[in-house]
DNA sequence: TCAAAATAGGATAAAATTACTCCTGATTTG
DNA sequence: CAAATCAGGAGTAATTTTATCCTATTTTGA
């Protein structure tokens, strides 16, 4: 039930790049800083690149900087970006994988409680983390 | 982020349950009705037990009931029963297992999400559910 | 132009968790 | 006492998570 390492790391790489406000960090940079291992989080980075929320420059001086402005990246974006669309049960990713959807009683529960989560978590665009933060 | 088979297969269990109202159902019997392995339901029906949600009475005509009324049982307790504590991410587990607790302006959200979905899971009882039963 | 710094991506490996099975023992009923 | 049923510990198989490593490729600047 709980969001993967690689999510959080991802939010983190987020995090990390919109404070850079557009300067370039490489990714030993970024690993330092939030301590995570520099393979992994070069990982973690080429799929958010992927996704568009990230860019990514090579050769000296290059690293990686936002695709897109804060305010447009949210917190669901990151998280499905790295671990795939957000889904509390396997009959909601797929009806195929439940042959009881259509008479589970349980089933429009896991579908509402999984809308708030995306919808909340839709909500939180990392300008407005970025300014929240405490120190 | 999905729930483990076992707490789709322990919500199945007090589902069953539930609508055999009172009469004691063996594992055999719970297992073969919801397409789950029986040795495998065996466990879950267990921890359920532990938990206060069923109770079981052994030998012949034996099996297992609810152990509360299914307007006294939530979504969430069912599944807390069999996967421990809802928790989004390991620092809402536990700040220990993030140094960044205090300084990380993301650590509240995951909060607040957590908090939504366990008062909604918190919400649906299995006498709701069971009213909402299509057939 | 070439060396250094950096990302890209595929393959692989280690660790952890999930999803089970099996066996032996204890209890209850008739 | 025999049959049916749960209790619980130990063990196993499969899958997912959490990485590492290696070989390109690109870019910059001396």
């Amino acid at each position: 039930m709980q969001i993967t390492r690689e999510a959080d790391y991802a939010v983190r790489c987020v995090m990390y790049l919109a404070a850079a406000a557009g300067r370039p960090a490489p990714v030993g940079e970024i690993a330092d800083a939030q301590g995570m291992s520099t393979p992994f989080t070069a990982k973690i980075l080429q799929k958010l690149v992927n996704a568009g929320i990230a860019a990514s420059r090579r050769g000296i001086k290059g690293g990686f900087v936002l695709g897109k402005a804060p305010s447009e990246t949210t917190l669901l974006e990151v998280i499905e970006a790295v671990q795939g669309p957000l889904a509390l049960n396997v009959c909601v990713v797929d009806k195929k994988n439940c042959d009881r959807s259509s008479h589970c009683s349980v089933h429009p529960v896991w579908m509402e409680v999984q809308a708030d989560m995306k919808k909340k978590l839709g909500s939180y665009t990392f300008e407005r983390l970025l300014k929240g933060k405490p120190h």
